[in-house]
DNA sequence: TTGAGCGCTTGATCTGGATCAATGCGTGGG
DNA sequence: CCCACGCATTGATCCAGATCAAGCGCTCAA
């Protein structure tokens, strides 16, 4: 049994705690964003009765890079990390998932990277076949999955010219505005204050870096005055510096 | 006037030369393997008329990274590079098209990346407009462009590894065996003569290599007795040492 | 036939980032 | 309170791959 089962039975005994089916969809504080962005007021009932809120502790595993696809789901809270792995241990993280990204967009049959919690988290869950029950029936729903798969795509091909062909400097601002980008689109402004709840080795490793490598060039940024090391982030002081290191700013 | 509206005009003219529509779908040697796959006989009527064939020359431009994309492409012969660039001239090469690939699996709006022709090429066009109708009416059209939209993002993710993770040696060994299987599966069979149509610049911008690391590793290779190089790419002689070489085989 | 140009190879040297090696430093458990 | 452990930082050194610099060997045009 997996973690991700096991937040299963968790959710079940808090279900009944409550005696309520359909108030997580109501007070989502993602839903404009997310998936079900995309769906009619009359379509709530349909994706409530396939969805069930689960959540996961810091460092718990999702799914596993190996693991066939049963479920899928909508982040509400928290962030994780979306990791490939050689069998020397050497790790490329692919991804942070936010609040409001969907894990299983490819609605293939098995997993391609693993996802690990890197905060507690909270999120929607759905049984793979009613996934695809839903995209059979409402064609607009596999054309919102479609738009945020696409989407990826071409974030991934983003980082692709990230990892081949930028400076460290270049890698580390880069990201640090992704994430400024990525926590404006959800918390509805932007903020110089950019939390950064992975630590310093999943930066590497998504960055192509040493950990060392990332220490060191955010504490040179910090010494340049570009930007302060804040507990649980940055905080971006000089944001022409960083829009001139970023290709598409 | 670019280059892929150039190619319409040719194109008309060809087809008036010889008075018919439809002969190339149903000559089309790629088309159990390409997006049209999908379609049911009766449908093949509705592709035809919405398709036009088209030719371009070596270094052709395709499409532009910053064009609005009017019109999608369906290879059927050459090869094409997909790349983006940096003002200072840095480029990573996203991707290379072979016979059967689909160009704007997106479905979006503009380019994100520019398409220049390697070798001769002829592919299939058709206006966004119409395959953005054809997807509204036939929903197994909209799955046959996610999933192939999917294991473009897939195929992205396993180079973000390589990119970030992988050796010199490990990123050719594997890019040999990737160009390997897509040629098997185009050919039908798998053989160790592995064309290379792209330069060796090429091939480093898709590595994230340079030339010179490319031209010395490869050089090293057939010194080592595992490949010979020939006119128009290499041949394999030691799969076994590429296999090791490679992570995912 | 010649030679100009381009793609590729090869050699010499350099360097950005990796590796190796301590040292802080905050936090939670005993 | 203290200590241990996990993370981050910092310093010293190394090296894989970049850069700089010639050549080589096609092909094609004059």
């Amino acid at each position: 049994m997996n973690v991700a089962d096991h937040a299963q039975t968790v959710r079940h005994h808090a279900q009944c705690a409550h005696h309520s089916k359909g108030d997580e969809c109501r007070v989502c504080q993602v839903r404009p964003l997310g998936i079900c962005s995309v769906l009619e007021p009359d379509e709530w009932v349909a994706i409530e009765q396939i969805s069930q809120t689960v959540t996961f502790a810091e460092r718990d595993t999702l799914v596993s890079e190996t693991d066939p696809c049963s479920h899928f789901f909508s982040i509400t809270a928290g962030v994780a990390r979306l990791t490939r792995s050689l069998s020397d241990g050497r790790r490329q993280v692919m991804g942070f998932a936010l609040p409001s990204d969907f894990l299983g967009l490819s609605l293939e049959k098995a997993w391609t990277f693993s996802v690990e919690a890197i905060t507690s988290m909270t999120a929607c869950r759905f049984a793979r076949h009613s996934i695809v029950n839903l995209v059979d029936q409402k064609p607009h729903f596999l054309m919102r999955m479609h738009e945020m798969a696409s989407a990826e795509l071409n974030l991934a091909q983003d980082h692709m010219l990230l990892l081949g062909r930028l400076t460290a400097e270049e890698k580390i601002g880069t990201f640090l505005l992704e994430m400024r980008r990525r926590w404006a689109r959800i918390d509805g402004h932007v903020s110089s204050h950019v939390p950064l709840p992975m630590g310093r080795q999943d930066i590497a490793d998504y960055l192509g870096l040493t950990i060392e490598t990332v220490s060191r060039t955010i504490n040179q940024m910090q010494r340049d005055k570009r930007l302060v090391i804040v507990p649980d982030g940055i905080r971006l002081l000089d944001t022409g510096y960083f829009d001139a290191l970023s290709p598409s700013g």
